[in-house]
DNA sequence: TAGATTGTTAATCGATTAACAATC
DNA sequence: TAGATTGTTAATCGATTAACAATC
């Protein structure tokens, strides 16, 4: 174990070896090989093993992985050993969307409060929580201990939300806005914008000039 | 212009500076530079000089860029300068969210098939296109011309919607399941799981030991 | 023991940033 | 012209991979 910090890169495969070794939990699959989680992850070995070597000696030499451990350690070192309460901010589709996952409750991530500007939406219920006004953001997120916001606001609001979050004392933000949030360093902020990712995405195609590659008026 | 492959680090950019330059291009903005643009977006410099360059020179010296030719240069790289076709596949509460984005349509990417598993959903519109049954796909994704697929489905139906999509010559995937899609090398696939993004984000979190911070236990 | 697999160091590879001549 | 800014090379930084001694 070191005391390097720890690279995003790293920190991003670590849900990623929690999700497949719940599976294998679940299997009830005892151990596991840095080799099996390459092959199954898409992973060079090695990186895995350097990865989970930040962080302690997990493994046994000659053996693996004991999975139930492992987990137990990879839950621990993304804090998710305890309840991690999430305030979700736009109750449009797409909030409502995430809203209904409850994936992260398994995980100990859950959202604890909604919010969204609109005077219609305020005070329905979204999945057993009142949709509460913007306004009342900075003080809920205080009370309620909320560590992480999810903004799902039109991207002109998106900045002003993340300042209201930011105000608040929010530790980590998730953005599906399609813009760039300013923050202060100590406040993360990760993009999960899909139009981006879709557009990027077309880059690999080769352009469906296949059918249309009409080479005669290439000659200028 | 050189003919180095470039990077999915450089590929993954350009969809953000298009986003930044659409917005300047609305307020009417004639050039913007390197410096500018990456105040903006926090990048270097540098870095956003060296990504166009890639592709051609697109700026000039002593000026910078020009916003409408860089859009549309940015565009042709994306292949975003023709209609791509998308396909979505689940129509569940996070497809039914994505569907109803038009964002895409503006930059040329449009849902032309939804598909769906569940035989109550079939059949009915969403967004004006009719569900149709999964196993429609093969087929309406040669019809239609479609480039990329989005799989929304539950994991343990990831692989086998995504095998189809292969096996019908989609060009990319974007994959909102937790699981990691296997596909051969000239399919590209992009992992779109906001979950692990999230439990990504609560590494960053100090763990709530804030008021935990009990040093008198550390001096062994 | 023999085979397997870790943790870690060293080697490699790739991406970012600095610097600056060219030039608008 | 003087100031600004590109395109590009060189320097730096960081991440991935290979290799292998340690050891279960």
């Amino acid at each position: 174990m070191k005391t390097e910090k720890i690279s995003d890169a790293v920190v991003r495969r670590l849900p990623v070896y929690l999700r497949f070794l719940n599976e294998l939990s679940r299997r009830e699959v005892p151990t596991v090989s840095s080799q099996e989680l390459g092959q199954k992850l898409d992973l060079n070995p090695a990186q895995i093993r350097k990865d989970l070597a930040y962080f302690g000696d997990f493994g046994r030499k000659g053996i693996g992985y004991d999975v139930p451990y492992l987990i137990e350690k990879i839950r621990q070192i993304l804090n998710l050993d305890q309840q991690i309460n999430v305030a979700l901010i736009g109750a449009g589709n797409l909030g409502q969307a995430l809203s209904n996952y409850n994936a992260y409750v398994k995980d100990n991530m859950k959202i604890v409060a909604v919010f969204d500007s609109s005077p219609a939406k305020i005070g329905t219920m979204i999945n057993n929580i009142e949709i509460q006004p913007i306004e009342e953001l900075i003080e809920t997120v205080k009370k309620k201990n909320i560590r992480i916001g999810i903004i799902t606001v039109p991207d002109v609001e998106a900045q002003r939300v993340a300042d209201q979050l930011i105000e608040a004392g929010i530790g980590a933000i998730l953005n599906f806005a399609p813009i760039i949030i300013k923050a202060p360093a100590e406040v993360r902020v990760h993009a999960a914008d899909f139009t981006t990712d879709l557009m990027s995405l077309a880059y690999y195609l080769d352009g469906g000039k296949e059918t249309t590659n009409d080479d005669s008026k290439m000659a200028d």
